[in-house]
Order: structure tokens, then C-alpha cells, then sequence
DNA sequence: TAAATTACCACTCATGCGTGTGGATGTCAA
DNA sequence: TTGACATCCACACGCATGAGTGGTAATTTA
């Protein structure tokens, strides 16, 4: 995206191209489609396309939205992507909005949607992950694939039953160890084999 | 939107027709625009617009997204189908594919993703709710809410830093109680403030 | 006061774009 | 083997749409 939106001075908009950049904007929110030069025309009872053209043109000007030619819909709002959480590092007292310099990036859910078409969630049974921060009824997140490198979290099967576990090697040998002292590590041996590797953990609550 | 974690069986997408709403997603996160046909024509070298028109009805017949006609551009995704993992109970042994049998239900993310614009995600310092499987460097998505209930995960400002904490009742007080035996309770005084309330941990490996 | 900006209009043009028709080939379940 | 899909093609129609030209009038700015 071009701007920063923090050191860019903020040019002043009339209370008409602000109402043009609300409209848009909220075209942009409810029916996740911008609106064509057409039906902004349309919404303010304007009779020429020539009058919206005049007000995209400021509104560009000013820097508010970003306009690719020749293409419809190509209107751009100048702000933060739409499918994503503001991760935020600090929360300031008052916190009337999400000022800028405190989100620290974006949560992004979605990439792992299209990561590749072989992952499965699978609900956590027990508690020998429960140090690792992963609890009974928990969703992992599941790539499938049959290797794995040590220290990662991987789901493997022992006796037809999935368990998700830590990757280990000791002395020459690969153990799948629980993240619970309750529980013993238990050798790879034949019996054994890794279906996946956890990618992500997800809780939800209620 | 659904809500319900546990939905109905989806109706399987060809590996063609899932490249083509992968496309089609891709282009509305990176672009923030949905394609017109000929754009999808062009990105999968189709010479005919037919072409493309056969792959939207099918993910349209199988209910992956919603065409408006006669409209630009109008390419919308069903976000449930999108977002959504298959939840497996069990793993059989030699898995070689999804078989339904095994799913019971999916993880649907989107309702996360489109519950609201007043959700944000906050990164997990320090290890106070160790023991509730919240881990340092954890994000949890936040729903802004000045108003909590008892057992539920909250943050709350403390001197200007917000904090994940359990909020508890106990001789009629109220506390913000970590989840780590190394932590006291913290009563709730006139400087704190509940700032929200956690729907949900998410953590992501690598 | 002159020049620029704002806020509209009418009209035209070329291309963008969804849609329709008709056809070809191959796969797979009934 | 018949019919339903899936996966491509060519070609054409017609409205949608962005862009261009050339106005008028009020307001703001220099």
C-alpha cells in the first residue's frame, strides 16, 4: 500500500467529497464491492458521471483513495485491509479508536485457509500437551504431511488413535513427548507413524 | 453469521474449481477487488469467457460464492465455506483421504473473521495464564467490552497496560486472577478497567 | 481582482464486461 | 449406454462503465 497514513499531512476534505468517501467506504463494508462512477451518481441524484469524476478526483488528490484506470470498481480506500485483526502491542487508557501507532501488525486467519488443501482441524483429547499450552478440547490445526523435523508439534498415530505431541530425538532416537510430567515419552517405534504437523491452535470460547 | 462451530457436510470442489476461488480469494485479500471473468480467463490462460462462466456456476451450485448479475465484479464469497476446516474425532490408520465418516463437524473461523468491526487481537505478554493455556506470544482475539461475567477471560487496563486475566468474584469482591500459582490476585480497584473480553487463542507455529 | 477550486450539467466514445448460443472431449455413476 | 458433470473452445450481443470534451455558476484563495 503507498501510504503512511501517520506521516502524510492530512489534507482537508468539503463536506461533499466527504460524504462521497463515506459512501464509498461503506459500499466497501456492507457489499464488499466499491461502487462504479454509475451508481455514486446514483446515490447522490447526480446526472452526469462528469460531477462523481470531479469528486474522485479530489478525493485522489488528497490522497484518500487510490484509482486504477480503465478498470471498474478500481477504487481503493487508503486504510487498513478488511479481513484482518489489528494486532494491537499497547492499549492506551481512554483507547477511543485504534490509533495507528499502536497496532503492531495483522492477525492474519486467512492465510492458513489457503496454505494448501490437506489441512484438518482436530479436537485435542486429554491433557498430555497441557504445558505446551495445549488443552483438552482445543482445535489444532493440522498440515498432513508424514515428516516432521524435532521440536516440532506433530500429530502421529499410536494404535489407530491421533495424538498430538512433540517431536524429540535423544540419544540417536525419536521420542513423541508430552508436554506433562504425568506422562512418560514413548519411543517411534514400527506401530508408529506421523500423519501431520500442528500449524496453528485455536480456542474459542463459548 | 452461522456461529455454529458444527456445520452440515460441504459439498467437494474439484482441484480445478478449487484453484479458481482460490484465485478469486487471493484477488479480493490482495487487491481488495474481486476479478471480472476475463481477468480470471486471463490468469488461467482460458481463451473463452464460457470457460470461466462454467467453473463460477459450479462454485456457485456448490455454494462457495454469490454472483449478482448483470453487476461488475460481483463475485462474493461465502465466507463460511471459506473459513472452515473439517474437525476430524478420529484418525483411521492408512488415512488416505477426508472420508466423511470421520468428520464430525467443522471449525468455522469466519465468524471470528466477520463477527464484528469492534474485535482486535492482542498479543500475550508474560506467562500469568500459563495454567488456562495462554502462552507468551499468544494472540488472543478481543470483542471490546466495557462489561465481563465472572469466569470469563478478560482484559483489563492496569496503569495503562492492558492485561489477560480471569475475571472472579469471591466475598463479594471482584478480582483479575491469573492463571499461574507464581501470581496474586489483582482486586479490581477505580484505575482498573475492563477493556474486553477474549473469544478466542490463537497461536500459529513458524 | 484574477485565478483556482468546487460543484454541477449535457453529450459522446471506446472499451469493459456479463451473458447467450452452440460445440467438443472426457470421466463417471446409474 | 445414457445422462450428468467437468473442462475447455469460438463467436457474438448489448448494456455497463470509465474517460473525454465543453460548458455554467458559485465560492475560495492568492
Amino acid at each position: 500500500m503507498s501510504g503512511n497514513l501517520i506521516s502524510m499531512e492530512k489534507v482537508k476534505l468539503t463536506t461533499k467529497q466527504k460524504d462521497v468517501l463515506k459512501f464509498i467506504y461503506q459500499r466497501i463494508r456492507t457489499s464488499k464491492l466499491p461502487p462504479t462512477i454509475r451508481e455514486i451518481a446514483a446515490n447522490f441524484g447526480f446526472s452526469s458521471t462528469g460531477t462523481v469524476r470531479d469528486h474522485l478526483k479530489a478525493l485522489v488528490n488528497k490522497g484518500y483513495v487510490k484509482i486504477t484506470s480503465n478498470k471498474s470498481r478500481a477504487i481503493e480506500l487508503i486504510s487498513e485491509a478488511l479481513f484482518s485483526f489489528p494486532i494491537l502491542g499497547r492499549v492506551q487508557a481512554g483507547l477511543p479508536s485504534l490509533a495507528v501507532e499502536e497496532i503492531e501488525g495483522y492477525l492474519d486467519l486467512d492465510s492458513l485457509v489457503f496454505s494448501d488443501n490437506d489441512t484438518f482441524a482436530l479436537r485435542v483429547k486429554g491433557d498430555s500437551m497441557i504445558n505446551a499450552g495445549i488443552m483438552p478440547d482445543d482445535l489444532v490445526l493440522v498440515r498432513r504431511q508424514a515428516m516432521a523435523q524435532t521440536g516440532e508439534t506433530v500429530v502421529a498415530l499410536i494404535e489407530d488413535e491421533a495424538t498430538v505431541k512433540h517431536l524429540r530425538k535423544r540419544n540417536q532416537k525419536y521420542f513423541l513427548e508430552p508436554a506433562n510430567p504425568k506422562y512418560e515419552p514413548i519411543p517411534m517405534t514400527d506401530g508408529i507413524s506421523i500423519i501431520g504437523k500442528v500449524i496453528s491452535v485455536v480456542r474459542r470460547f463459548q
